[in-house]
DNA sequence: CGACCTGTTGATTCTGCTCAATCAACGTGG
DNA sequence: CCACGTTGATTGAGCAGAATCAACAGGTCG
């Protein structure tokens, strides 16, 4: 990852997510594009929360820490998405970019009142979270590595090519497996002739119904 | 459970719960307490969503299945909570009283602005459904339970007496394992000295602090 | 070139699942 | 009152899936 990431083509954001955030990206003035190379940290877990973020472009990890050290990654956000919402005022996760992302502050200027597209987007948030939830609880590695793929397709709206931006421990820490494990997944997955790796970080959907049978 | 759970003594609701929903409820003119018995859904999956729930007294339990049956239990919601969040405008979840549990509607009335206690209610769930996300997938099996154990002693405010007021079953729903480990791991902390249990319901808490170390 | 980092693969271990038996509590009907 | 069926909980034996430990390959960068 030698090319700074400023440079590299920017993903297109995909149709269907411009029209949720327009109200609140119109209505907050967002701040100019703040670029952050790969591993740096967009908020830490205890510091004051308040603003939300808005990816320009890239991918963004909100990761959480157990006492002895293990990593639960609970979202990736990719370009489109806003993040960075928070019970208490203070964030209980830290927000990382993975692959060098261009995030804008939005200043909710905490003291109005919020407005119904704020609400909107937490119920996304929320409703992200419980679908992950379901997949950590009652589905095995296969299933997860699938959803992971099937969900990144959607995103990145092609049932064909999807690109990985985050490295094997990422994706493990995100589906509560082991990074091993996620070789394994993608070998057997290939084996099976569901998918194809162009390179590491690239996916070839093969047979993308098999996919989605795995994971619904 | 032959007694109506409309007789029953109506477990408190901890003040800590009363302050943040009390301008909701007002702001509301919440329905009617209705009465949910054991097993009764509150709403299903794929029902029309809209309004929110508060649990008067009793407990809820938040489920969503697989494809091929597996459940999940993505909440469980005491007296004094507020549950029913959708992010579309339908259930993807279905909701069902664990225990018999008394719980009023709150019109929303969707065409008004959300209020702000309405996002922070929604921030809360979310908190709770991220930190759960955690637990699924950065916990064993003994871990999990110390965590439900842990966060039922606080909702009851208690540090020794802790009831299950849902069975074997949604336990291992809720946390991904099977209701055996359920069991076995019971077994486990009783053989550890961290509880003791006076019925198959009610955990007495012998070490708490082993709990939560579990846990964090 | 050599050090390092990421990813892959193999061997072994272990946690939790599956299958199955047993038990206790409760309700029903003779 | 007792025999029986049902339901939820507990316990055991064996197994499977994923973790752990370890070796190695390929690419990048000093």
């Amino acid at each position: 990852m030698h090319i700074h990431p400023a440079f590299r083509a920017t993903a297109a954001i995909p149709a269907h997510k411009v029209g949720e955030v327009a109200a609140l990206l119109s209505a907050m003035q967002p701040a100019a594009v703040t670029l952050y190379p790969e591993g740096a940290v967009i908020y830490a877990q205890g510091e004051k929360a308040g603003p939300l973020y808005y990816v320009e472009f890239g991918t963004v990890r909100i990761c959480r820490l157990t006492a002895d050290g293990r990593r639960q990654i609970t979202a990736f956000h990719c370009a489109g998405e806003v993040f960075g919402f928070e019970a208490g005022d203070e964030h209980d996760s830290y927000a990382e970019s993975v692959d060098g992302a261009g995030v804008r502050v939005l200043r909710t200027n905490c003291g109005l009142q919020p407005t119904g597209s704020m609400l909107m987007l937490a119920l996304k948030s929320l409703a992200r979270v419980q679908n992950h939830l379901m997949v950590l609880g009652r589905r095995n590695a296969n299933e997860r590595m699938a959803s992971l793929l099937v969900d990144l397709a959607e995103r990145q709206e092609s049932d064909r090519i999807v690109t990985l931006p985050m490295q094997r421990n990422d994706i493990a820490d995100y589906l509560g497996v082991t990074f091993e494990t996620v070789s394994r997944i993608l070998r057997a997955l290939k084996e099976m002739g569901i998918i194809r790796m162009r390179s590491v970080s690239e996916v070839e959907i093969l047979d993308f119904v098999a996919l989605e049978d795995m994971c619904e």
